[in-house]
DNA sequence: TCCGTTATGTACTCTGTAGTACACAATTGG
DNA sequence: CCAATTGTGTACTACAGAGTACATAACGGA
């Protein structure tokens, strides 16, 4: 019973996200927000909360969405160095390619000083140590692969370094080649 | 003639980095940075013009820092990966270090999509093409120590993706050790 | 000592924006 | 058809914070 919503929750968390990866958590504006979703501001509140507690939904859908992505990939048959690979250059259109070079809504908020709320910090952390899980995990499984001596647990590491960097430079703009030729030097180390 | 300033301008811009780097450009206040230099608001803007110009000055101090440290370690004599490897250990310290996992000025402003300023965008490309053209020029110049098939330019954007990967995750604090490790294993790479 | 000039401090304005009060619309159940 | 309930839209409030007007203080020069 009762008024039904006239909108659907998952697109307005999609367009929030969009200006949130735009403009950075402090610099977007509920305004923005609402006129580019065309729902207004109370009903924004009503289904969401004020603006941190929309954000860290944004957040954790998108977190869910990688994490999605990475554990199909990662899961796939096959020498875990073209399981890897694959992995890290799925993310070359994804943030340097048509869409513009926008980054990666984790890494901005990680880096943006006025976020140091603790359930952000939470997310984000938590969503790093479960893609680094989840490399390690891969690279463990599959360690007869690789030469006597290989470091599995430190190769994943470096791996996650090496994403962030990238995921970082691709704000400002990568060109698609030099990152995969970047993406191939690394991927020697998985020898 | 005419009464003199009451305070030094580049502790003013000291200051106002560590603000700018605690709470980022959006988050940070003008009276939060008036409130630590000690000097008012009228001091502040007719010393450096609004607060973009301000952070502007902050960015580009910050940089020329970065730099001057970057051509002496890279400047020293020796093999090329031993300059490299201290170049990237350098950072260690300075950003998860004793004065707290503040990650990097110019990283946190290109990941601030409120900054997407022509000035600030121009200040860390050249920044950043500034740094990556040292590492290259020495990894040119010290080739013949390096496997045949070595390419230096691509190996020194390899290292720049690893620094800004590691800058970034420093953030978030990293373990010194897992980090030295991290830098250790690229640094198979140069060979 | 007086003047011109430049810095300083107080106290303000103005704007952008987060959050909300309230009247109204839409739906279900009786 | 009515009532209870919940969503919606307009219009507001509250407030933080960027930028400034203005009176005053500190200096050098004549």
């Amino acid at each position: 019973m009762a008024r039904p919503r006239s909108f659907d929750p998952d697109d307005v968390l999609e367009v929030a996200r969009e200006v949130f990866l735009r403009k950075g958590y402090q610099a977007a504006s509920l305004d923005e927000i609402t006129a580019a979703s065309g729902i207004a501001k109370p009903s924004l509140y009503a289904a969401f909360g004020d603006k941190h507690a929309l954000f860290l939904r944004v957040l954790d859908r998108y977190h869910d969405g990688i994490l999605g992505w990475a554990e199909r990939v990662l899961a796939q048959p096959g020498p875990a160095r073209d399981a890897i690979r694959q992995w890290l250059t799925g993310f070359v259109p994804y943030c340097s390619g048509a869409k513009g070079a926008r980054g990666c809504l984790s890494i901005n908020a990680a880096t943006d000083g006025s976020l140091d709320q603790a359930e952000i910090r939470k997310s984000i952390e938590r969503y790093n140590r479960r893609l680094e899980q989840l490399l390690r995990a891969r690279l463990n499984a599959d360690r007869a692969q690789f030469k006597k001596g290989f470091d599995p647990d430190l190769t994943a590491h470096t791996v996650m370094v090496v994403h962030t960097g990238l995921m970082t430079l691709a704000h400002q703009g990568s060109d698609a080649k030099q990152v995969q030729a970047v993406i191939d030097q690394v991927m020697t180390l998985l020898a």
